[in-house]
DNA sequence: CCCTTCACG
DNA sequence: ACGTACGTGAAGGGA
């Protein structure tokens, strides 16, 4: 196969300005030895290593603007006039961008009276051309250059951060705007540019330029076409406007002829000049690109060293003596994330002062405890394996970090970077990923490992400082340290699995899917794979010609709300819903559980205890919090779950927890009423809202109604998501929302303040004073604000809910602890517990888990428990 | 490796 | 003028 060239151009003028204002925030943060900004450069390499990673190109170019006149301006005197001055702090930064460019051996151009649009134009022709033809990828950071895409020429925008970009193809500018790359130049001549600013045609904004476009098909033709207008202010401003719709037409093309004195041969990556570059680093104070650039060229462990920063450590054998302190840390590693199957590679322990590595467990026994931990679960799992039960410490890395921040991840690097100098190479770096992850030489390991001790004994205590500062020091040492103790607990016992069951199910469905194949290819008239969305985008919306609902950036959608419209009229996609739904019980909870199924015949998942944005847990390998309930077809997996010998299975669950604490953070009257009165919430709410008088007169239909809005509050439902929800005009679920907001005042008022409060403070917090950053929330993009402020209103219901579901657990283990009783907490799904439950004790703890769920906190709403037993999951629901 | 789909609260 | 509910994890397809 011919090795096709990939080509990447770059605008480097607006991709400067975008990283310049990425990292505009810290920009004090970013400075060289010499006192010169770098936010811009470095957030340009950030995009540039990124970019380069992604697409792997053979041949790059950046272009730059040459100065303030060009062209255009000589056309029209206005072109890109009245701008603001491009703040210093900005322009010092782009002699070295261009040197960096240079001296990781990348082409850049730029030519007098040419914008950087125009000699990427250029270029992108000339890449185009038959006997080349390359695959050339864009990026820059407006849209003016979209109308360069075509099947083999792709533009990204930068969007947000310094990784996130749009990528448009003329399949995408088709979905997203119904226009061709063409039209696009007579958009933007119609509508113009402010940022150039040019005006285009007065009073024509973006919506009745493609109004016209989609109608007419281009400027000429709507000119050609103006006096069959019907008589209107904008006939009148198209016709007023001519002259400058056509100029615009003019300015907004990129001219892909400019006078360029490069060709493709002088755009090949050569790759950077490491020796050059490596002083570059140094110069602006870059140390973990330094890292980087000295690990992917294959020094020594020792030179690495050398340019990170060199932490002493001393081997430790298992004749030696050891000594640990209270005060110290341990660390352990595994290569991997799981622990429950992975072995132990290495350890160390120490201080700021002293650090001992090893890789003899029976150093690693001799360490008496409690120590400082980083991922105390990981280390509490670990130890039991070898037979040593882990001590419960005051202070733990990870767990600190993720109650300070959930903004970024919760590595040890992270916390280098965050709380110490970032001299810490990241895991990946260490031990490679993917299938490339590997056990390095002792010498890199142990470096490693001491480096990682380290960086957790320096950053302990600018870490419990923001702890304090955030009233935060209980949230870790009252819950999410116990926890973690729990969690290790209920992750060693596991649930029993039994595979004969699933395999019973598994067989059963293997026939149901076979049977449902050849029934899909007969309707279908031929053979494909059902599994492929594509495929069968292509077998129902090309050959069956059925009507297509929304797309997706990649094709035709075929998800169920789409299919379950299509099923009344194609018999064919009945039969493919209900093997979609076979197949993913058969694919993920058949086939996917029975590998995971120990020796011990259990499963043993991991609970993550640092990663969601709300403070829940999350569960993989496998993930037990969702195993099917909702159709019956799935919840027969649950028959595969069952208690120990002579026990039972107990699932206690809260019921509307989430709306309960609504009641109470809002402090809503009538929301607190329904909930004292022990009403049925939805019906409750609908006899408010609907102005019902007696609970029997209210529908099942006006009960959906209800349940819709009450879930939906809590998530920032807007007027068009309930009408969509509940197939009813905007205006009636406006009425309803309204009438809501009525009805329970308070709620409304609460939702208020809280956006008030992030938009304030940048963060929102739950009761317990679990804090969610949100950065986006006075984002100028209003569908990125509208998110925000949604996760705003959602955060401290979701994340209280979970908190106080956690406390209930500590409390529960420790009763369970006092009391002397053999019942063992197996699982926890959000809002429900499961337990194994001896028979003999079964009535005790079921009046114990209830009242310990019950009384976890005192709202102002009382919490309320429901309970099941069985001999099997199934049944226990 | 990303995308889509679908399982749960 | 813009798209649409919050929070997760896993599997399969296809580049």
């Amino acid at each position: 196969m011919e090795n096709k060239h990939k080509l990447l151009l770059i605008d480097g003028s607006s991709v400067a300005f975008r990283a310049f204002f990425a990292l505009y925030n810290q920009i004090d943060r970013f400075k060289a030895p010499s006192g010169l900004h770098t936010n811009a450069i470095y957030g340009f390499h950030l995009m540039l290593t990124n970019l380069l990673e992604r697409i792997e190109p053979s041949h790059v170019l950046i272009a730059f603007d040459a100065g303030k006149t060009t062209f255009r301006t000589k056309m029209f005197s206005d072109y890109k006039g009245g701008r603001a001055k491009t703040p210093d702090e900005f322009r010092e930064q782009i002699p070295f961008i261009k040197e960096m460019i240079e001296k990781l051996g990348i082409a850049h151009y730029q030519l007098v009276d040419y914008e950087a649009d125009d000699i990427i134009g250029t270029l992108d022709k000339m890449a185009e051309a038959p006997d080349v033809s390359f695959d050339v990828t864009i990026v820059t950071g407006d849209k003016d250059m979209i109308q360069l895409v075509d099947s083999n020429t792709t533009v990204e925008i930068s969007k947000k951060g310094v990784a996130e970009f749009e990528a448009w193809t003329p399949e995408y500018l088709m979905e997203k705007m119904q226009l061709t790359p063409a039209q696009f130049i007579d958009l933007k001549a119609l509508m113009g540019d402010s940022s150039d600013n040019y005006p285009g045609v007065t009073k024509v904004g973006e919506k009745t330029a493609l109004n016209l476009l989609h109608e007419w098909g281009s400027l000429e033709n709507i000119y050609a076409n103006v006096e069959s207008l019907k008589k209107s202010k904008m006939k009148e401003n198209l016709i007023a406007d001519k002259e400058m719709a056509f100029l615009s037409q003019t300015l907004a093309t990129i001219d892909t002829v400019s006078p360029i004195e490069i060709g493709l041969d002088d755009t090949v990556y050569s790759g950077p000049k490491v020796d050059e570059l490596s002083k570059f680093y140094d110069e602006m104070g870059f140390s973990q690109f330094k890292t980087k650039l000295n690990v992917q060229n294959g020094d020594t462990s020792e030179e690495i060293q050398a340019a990170a920063e060199k932490i002493d450590f001393k081997v430790i054998n298992a004749s030696d003596e050891i000594s640990v302190d209270a005060n110290d840390f341990y660390y352990i590693e595994i290569l991997g994330d799981n622990y429950h199957k992975e072995e132990i590679i290495g350890f160390a322990w120490g201080n700021d002062k002293e650090v001992f590595v090893s890789k003899d467990l029976s150093v690693l026994a001799k360490l008496t405890l409690p120590v400082n931990t980083y991922d105390y679960k990981k280390n509490r799992v670990l130890l039991n394996r070898i037979g040593v039960t882990a001590t419960l410490p005051n202070y733990d890395g990870m767990l600190a970090k993720y109650l300070i921040s959930t903004t970024e991840d919760n590595k040890i690097s992270t916390i280098s970077r965050l709380f110490d100098n970032g001299s810490l190479r990241t895991d990946e770096e260490i031990f490679g990923k993917g299938s490339k992850l590997a056990i390095p030489s002792d010498e890199v390991l142990f470096a490693s490992l001491a480096h990682k001790v380290h960086t957790l004994a320096v950053s302990k205590d600018k870490m419990l400082d923001a702890l304090e500062e955030n009233e935060q020091i209980s949230l870790l040492t009252e819950m999410e340290l116990p926890l973690a103790e729990v969690l290790a607990k209920m992750e060693i016992q596991g649930i029993y699995a039994n595979k004969e069951t699933l395999e019973v199910i598994g067989q059963e469905n293997e026939e149901r899917l076979s049977v449902l194949t050849k029934e899909i290819y007969d309707l279908a008239g031929e053979e494909f794979n059902i599994n492929s969305t594509k495929q069968l985008g292509v077998i129902l919306f090309e050959k069956l010609n059925l009507p297509h609902g929304k797309k997706t950036k990649t094709g035709y959608s075929t998800a169920v709300d789409v299919l379950e419209g299509l099923a009344p009229i194609a018999p064919v996609v009945a039969k493919i819903l209900e093997y979609r739904q076979v197949s993913k019980v058969q694919s993920t909870y058949v086939k996917g559980l029975i590998p995971q199924i120990a020796e011990d015949g259990k499963i043993h998942t991991r609970y993550v205890q640092d990663l969601t944005q709300t403070g829940r847990l999350s569960s993989v390998d496998p993930n037990l919090q969702n195993i099917p309930v909702r159709l019956e077809e799935g919840r027969k997996i649950r028959k595969a779950f069952v208690p120990s010998e002579n026990s039972t299975l107990l699932s206690s669950d809260y019921s509307q927890v989430e709306l309960r604490v609504l009641a109470h953070v809002a402090q809503d009257p009538n929301l607190i009423a329904a909930f004292k009165e022990d009403a049925d919430i939805h019906t409750s709410t609908a006899m408010r809202v609907f102005n019902i008088a007696k609970a029997e007169d209210v529908t099942a239909n006006d009960r959906r109604s209800a349940k819709a809005v009450n879930f939906g509050i809590s998530y920032g439902e807007t007027e068009y998501g309930l009408a969509r929800r509940l197939g009813i005009p905007n205006k009636e679920a406006g009425t309803i929302i309204k009438t809501y907001f009525e009805r329970y005042p308070e709620v409304a008022t609460y939702i208020e303040k809280t956006k008030r409060d992030a938009k304030e403070k940048g963060f929102v917090s739950t009761m317990f004073n679990r804090r969610r950053k949100l950065p986006d929330i006075n984002s100028r993009n209003f569908n990125v604000r509208n998110g925000a402020e949604r996760q705003a209103i959602n955060a401290p219901i979701q994340g209280s809910a979970g908190d106080i579901l956690k406390i209930a657990m500590i409390n529960l283990d420790k009763a369970l602890t006092e009391m002397k009783l053999n019942a063992k907490l197996l699982l926890q799904v959000h809002d429900e517990i499961i337990l194994d439950v001896p028979n003999q004790e079964l009535d005790k703890v079921k009046a114990l888990v209830k009242t310990t769920m019950e009384n976890a906190v005192q709202l102002s709403v009382p919490l309320k428990v429901d309970e099941n037993t069985g001999t099997t999951w199934y049944e226990a629901k």
